[in-house]
DNA sequence: GCATTAACCACAG
DNA sequence: CTGTGGTTAATGC
């Protein structure tokens, strides 16, 4: 089944007029995250649309027993329009995982936007497609798979979908890779020396390689 | 039965 | 925050 991380990457406001654009630049804010800021927060009002312009976040829920996270989302891309346009209470948080640039867009405006201009409204709802489905086939891989697959899987999405090369930092820590993949923080530590002692990855510190991406893509596949 | 997988707990850097 | 060891429960052969 195809690999799906579910990085995000679209741009719409390409398809606003001049006019809607000064509008957009005349009445969003532009605030900036630290590593580890929260840009909105499960359980507190929704009132803007979160449009990540630079950095990298984490969407996340609680669930019963801890958080899970749900996607990564790289610069550019919305953060939260099922949360925020079809509910008034965020239903998830989005929290920066480095240096972060978001446009805080109002809601009135953009549903203004949607409205009155087709062709930007059909590039949302072409992203809000994109990501289900890209969900979709990530839950279905993730919870078929053992925790070895689950691993595999994630380091290899990171590698071609966010860093474009073998070599790259992990954004998340250990704990927040057992958020993503659903397990627990010492399995996936042991796993990680494991792949080392087999030659598959090296580690130092936050940063991996990848040596042997052929053995990665055959323990994803496998489960 | 026996092996494997992975969670939970504890404790040490 | 991270890495390991021991223990335990569930599952598969």
């Amino acid at each position: 089944m195809a690999k799906e991380c579910g990085f995000c990457n679209v741009y719409a406001a390409e398809f606003l007029t001049s006019l809607e654009k000064d509008k957009l630049e005349n009445t969003c804010a532009h605030i900036k995250f630290k590593k580890g800021e929260i840009v909105f927060r499960e359980g507190t009002l929704a009132t803007n649309i979160a449009y990540l312009k630079s950095g990298l976040v984490k969407l996340h829920m609680k669930g019963p027993s801890g958080d899970k996270i749900l996607r990564l989302m790289k610069a550019p891309s919305y953060l939260g329009l099922p949360t925020t346009i079809g509910e008034k209470v965020n239903h998830y948080s989005a929290t920066a995982l480095t240096e972060t640039q978001v446009c805080f867009i109002s809601l009135d405006i953009f549903k203004d936007f949607i409205s009155k201009n087709g062709s930007f409204a059909y590039e949302i709802i072409l992203d809000l497609c994109k990501n289900e489905l890209a969900d979709y086939k990530r839950y279905a891989n993730m919870s078929q798979k053992q925790l070895p697959g689950r691993l595999a899987e994630i380091l290899l999405c990171m590698s071609h979908e966010l860093y474009k090369s073998n070599k790259f930092e992990l954004p998340l820590n250990i704990n927040e890779l057992s958020d993503f993949i659903s397990t627990s923080r010492e399995s996936v530590s042991r796993m990680l020396s494991e792949f080392s002692k087999e030659g598959i990855i090296t580690m130092n510190k936050k940063e991996l390689t990848i040596l042997k991406e052929d053995m990665l893509e055959k323990i994803s596949l496998k489960g």
